[in-house]
DNA sequence: GACCAGGTATTGC
DNA sequence: GCAATACATGGT
């Protein structure tokens, strides 16, 4: 019998919207459990009876470290509320998906799978992804594959990524990861260091543009202020919230991440 | 067969 | 500085 574990209320979170919109690329959805591997450890993520629970991790910090990956101690409400005040037409997004939270995702993961996203879409993202993780074969704990840490992403050939659809962004995926193995790229360092620093870091590694960069601060680095802009928002951003201040806001990745699930449910067909 | 996807690097002005 | 273009791949 597998021990659950109860994260908090299932109202605090959107698993569907926060862990299969394109955050991560590990989770899958099987009729309302959300399995997947993060940390090193699979899990399984359900709601029952208005209630979070756990599966897969019994060690004894399990419950810390899954209510952080979920960011269930940070107020979505309050972050809510000031964006609709800031900005009223963003009421309509925010309350359809208002409980996404922006997940607390290892740095180095979210920079190379971010690195693969490019200039593609989330379903064949999450494809590339898997077979990167089977590829280096690193067992996580309770089964599967661990997403694999930069020395092994180094060690690969470009043949080898190509070999699994990475396609052209294979020697940038060589590129970070040995970035980040020769230390050219401190990711730890990059939470704590000035916004505008850290982004100026990630931009300087080849396939790395505006858009991963501010990817990576956001999904990787915590760094809520970050506005990652992709075809989706930037279509937003010349129709119904032309003009915006949103960026600018200090929760303006909460609020990209509402206008995108908003329009992509919106698309959804 | 063209177009698109959580874009970026390169080139030419 | 900014606009145009190539880039792999799989799904509509």
């Amino acid at each position: 019998m597998t021990k659950r574990l109860c994260l908090g209320s299932a109202r605090a979170v959107d698993l569907k919207k926060t862990l299969t919109g394109g955050q991560c690329f590990r989770f899958s959805e099987d009729n309302g459990v959300f399995c997947g591997v993060a940390m090193g450890v699979a899990v399984r993520i359900y709601a029952v009876d208005g209630e979070l629970f756990l599966e897969g991790d019994s060690s004894e910090n399990a419950l810390a470290r899954w209510r952080s990956y979920l960011d269930l101690d940070t107020d979505y409400d309050a972050i809510k509320n000031e964006l609709i005040a800031q900005e009223p037409r963003l009421s309509t997004a925010a309350e359809r998906c208002g409980s996404v939270r922006i997940l607390r995702q290892e740095p180095w993961e979210a920079l190379c799978c971010f690195v693969v996203s490019q200039n593609n879409n989330i379903s064949r993202i999450r494809g590339i992804v898997e077979r990167l993780c089977e590829l280096c074969a690193i067992p996580a704990r309770g089964g599967g594959y661990a997403f694999p840490p930069p020395e092994a992403v180094a060690a690969l050939t470009t043949d080898q990524l190509k070999g699994i659809g990475c396609g052209y962004r294979a020697e940038y995926i060589i590129a970070v990861a040995s970035a980040v193995c020769d230390g050219s790229l401190e990711l730890a360092r990059l939470g704590t260091a000035p916004v505008d620093e850290a982004r100026k870091q990630l931009l300087s590694l080849h396939g790395v543009g505006p858009k991963v960069a501010d990817c990576v601060l956001l999904f990787g680095l915590h760094r809520l202020d970050c506005f990652p802009v992709d075809v989706w928002i930037k279509r937003a951003l010349e129709g119904e919230f032309k003009d915006t201040q949103l960026q600018h806001s200090p929760y303006a990745g909460v609020a990209q991440q509402y206008i995108f699930e908003y329009i992509r449910e919106k698309t959804e067909s």
